[in-house]
DNA sequence: AATTTAAAAGTACGGCATTCAAGATCCGCC
DNA sequence: GGCGGATCTTGAATGCCGTACTTTTAAATT
């Protein structure tokens, strides 16, 4: 029998490999994703994608970065006000996120070493002390922003919903009513929900600037 | 050979799974939580633990649910003022996860049915609407603060360090420095960056309030 | 006392990530 | 032009994993 060797043309390439598990995530969801199942998607055997990566991780974190890299930056190259720079990146955000809501999990997990999450960082950063943010605070924000933005994505639309209220008990909750268990109830509970908190998050550095000016 | 059947007195029970799953968890990571290694020290063979819980991620639920069980909620309970109490509950709940940082990403992918952490979800809603909020903004506090908190413990020390910022190139991120992505300082910017947010959140929340009371 | 139920052990299955040796092709160097 | 090492793929193998099923015994119920 012929054992298939070396072909003409590479079968694979990392940004092949990345594209095809990243259709997967989102098709059907991150435990979908086997070396096995991956390879099959793109024609070829279990074990190839070695060649190109030294773990299913890095293949995952690869798939992460990909999406952070789709988040726009451009609202920090303008000269526009940080308050709603800092408002549009994290709209920008919070979408790209609902993009790709499987992945969400191995992104939040860290910035780590992924190249278009710190770049991501660096813009934001950056941007906070152009607007004349001490450094330490401008950390502080990229921080907090990626907290909140990411605990809303995990939160909401990465997060389990659940089926059926009926099954709880509400004497056990006397206030929580049932109806926000219900999935359909969730998206738009969670959608006010980061308004709402986007809001007050600004709004409440907006205040911790002027204090910071007036001391200047 | 005396095949061992059931016991005199049963050796698992439900509260010394979780328990020990929880050590295990807290010890070791969650990834050394296999059905096996759980038995091992349980000092049981594998599948007994199907006695008494069906799947594994049922264990790990339970073991996430005993940790929203720690988290203080007596300040919801004397006539403070919302604002302190919401603060206060706050970091309670932050110092619960950081104990148990191993565990976040399974308390992080959504209350689900999990009776402690909507007993939780419960008595901050009950909270707000007592203090004059009204019923949609109540529900949007509890599941924004939950984002800030659960976001903040993924993504720092339940997150992954990195161990080597030389391998960086800073010309990469000019902004940024070096120092940053050392674990030691990322303890520090966490921390400060929490209690930043915090106070952000929590004025900006104020400005809401004040808002609405006008408004009636 | 008889019967049902519960809790353990043991075995087994299919899938998983990953390692390794072997084959086959390409590329650069003599 | 030929040779050698690097590159890419394969198939087989390893040691885990979650979980289903069967068996054995003791407890609980009737």
């Amino acid at each position: 029998m012929c054992a298939m060797a070396r072909p003409r043309k590479p079968l694979l390439s990392t940004d092949r490999i990345v594209e095809t598990a990243r259709e997967l995530v989102d098709a059907e969801g991150l435990a979908a994703v086997s070396t096995r199942r991956l390879a099959a998607e793109l024609g070829v055997s279990g074990p190839s994608l070695y060649n190109h990566f030294r773990t299913k991780d890095e293949i995952l974190e690869a798939v992460a970065d990909s999406v952070s890299a789709q988040v726009d930056l451009s609202m920090f190259e303008d000269g526009r006000d940080w308050r709603t720079a800092l408002h549009d990146w994290a709209v920008s955000y919070r979408a790209a996120l609902r993009d790709h809501p499987n992945i969400v999990p191995v992104l939040a997990r860290g910035p780590g070493r992924r190249p278009a999450a710190l770049r991501l960082a660096d813009a934001v950063y950056g941007a906070m002390v152009d607007a004349g943010w001490p450094a330490a605070q401008a950390t502080s924000i990229g921080a907090l922003m990626r907290y909140f933005i990411m605990g809303s994505a995990l939160g909401s639309f990465a997060g389990g919903f659940v089926e059926d209220p009926s099954a709880y008990d509400p004497a056990d909750y006397p206030h929580l009513g049932q109806a926000h268990l219900l999935a359909e109830q969730q998206e738009k509970i969670d959608e006010r929900a980061f308004e709402t908190g986007l809001t007050a998050l600004l709004d409440g550095l907006v205040a911790q600037y002027e204090q910071v000016a007036r001391g200047r």
